[in-house]
DNA sequence: CATAGTAACTATGATAATCATAGTGACAAG
DNA sequence: CTTGTCACTATGATTATCATAGTTACTATG
């Protein structure tokens, strides 16, 4: 490909994130990092991704200001990755392409019977279902608010992923 | 590139929407179809893609059931796109990462003073701002729901573009 | 102390997606 | 009968991505 086309200097919205998260990998590996997945080889395996492709996205989200690098470890040294309050943010967008994903992406019966991961409200304890507002209690959802539960069906792919 | 990865068989719900949402071109496409920019012509120039890029994204969201292909005239025969319900409800998405950037894309005054896009509630007539919930008389914010205003800079940005 | 293991990467080459540019087909208008 | 419109297709150069293997800097084990 030719250098891709810049939007980063848009002043649509729609256009400036897109820039970003625009990109396979990218919302891989935000989905990790949202669900507490903070090293490097956990993050390669579970999205399937390579470590090359990897370490360029996580330069280019440290450098955007979403996640930031830190060392867990001195000896040996050993890095890891956080999101930012910025990075946190994006938690709404991929909670929207996930209540899409429950609703439009899977065949009937794909996901067992009910959606591949259940979140409940971790204050109320509502099941949430794919609601923006809580159904218990009426709170709005965002970043930390949510304890996923994976189905079964779910579960099994991972582990088979993870080995 | 070898032959991407592909994720539209995972059970994972935000990997599935990846597959097809974790594209520039698709992103790109999606707002012009939600702005109601149907005409391949219009969405090309709006969104700076090449042609066959146009074409080849288009194709896929029609066989992905997120857009459809009509005839608006028969003589001489010329087609333009149409999103279908499941295409409606990626608004949630689009919605969200508008929000985002509005909080975090921009540098201070980037975009004068206020947000790049102002979107009123159409049912009650307040302004949204960056809300989930309409923060006039509190009901979810949905597609069609939703009248967005540009701001004088971005109106300007846009009028450039088009020529 | 030598081998194996772990974790976070970097290096290399093949493949294919993307861009820029130009062209096509079918018709309408002047 | 030339110019214009609109929805595309064709071509070639460039480069991002993938698969695979290797590197660095340690720790743990026999």
């Amino acid at each position: 490909m030719p250098k891709r086309a810049d939007l980063s200097d848009t002043l649509c919205p729609v256009g400036r994130s897109a820039e970003l998260l625009g990109d396979r990998a990218v919302l891989l590996i935000l989905r990790e990092l949202l669900f507490g997945r903070r090293r490097f080889e956990r993050i390669a395996v579970n999205t399937g991704l390579g470590p090359q492709l990897v370490s360029a996205r996580l330069k280019m989200l440290v450098a955007e200001g979403v996640a930031e690098r830190r060392a867990y470890s001195e000896r040996p040294l050993r890095h890891d990755y956080w999101l930012t309050d910025k990075g946190k943010a994006l938690f709404d967008v991929l909670y929207a392409m996930r209540n899409w994903s429950e609703r439009w992406a899977y065949a009937p019966g794909e996901t067992g019977d009910g959606p591949a991961i259940i979140y409940v409200h971790r204050t109320c304890g509502a099941d949430v279902g794919t609601a923006k507002i809580c159904p218990g209690c009426g709170a709005e959802l965002g970043y930390g608010d949510l304890k996923g539960e994976p189905s079964s069906a779910l579960k099994a792919e991972q582990v088979a992923r993870t080995g």
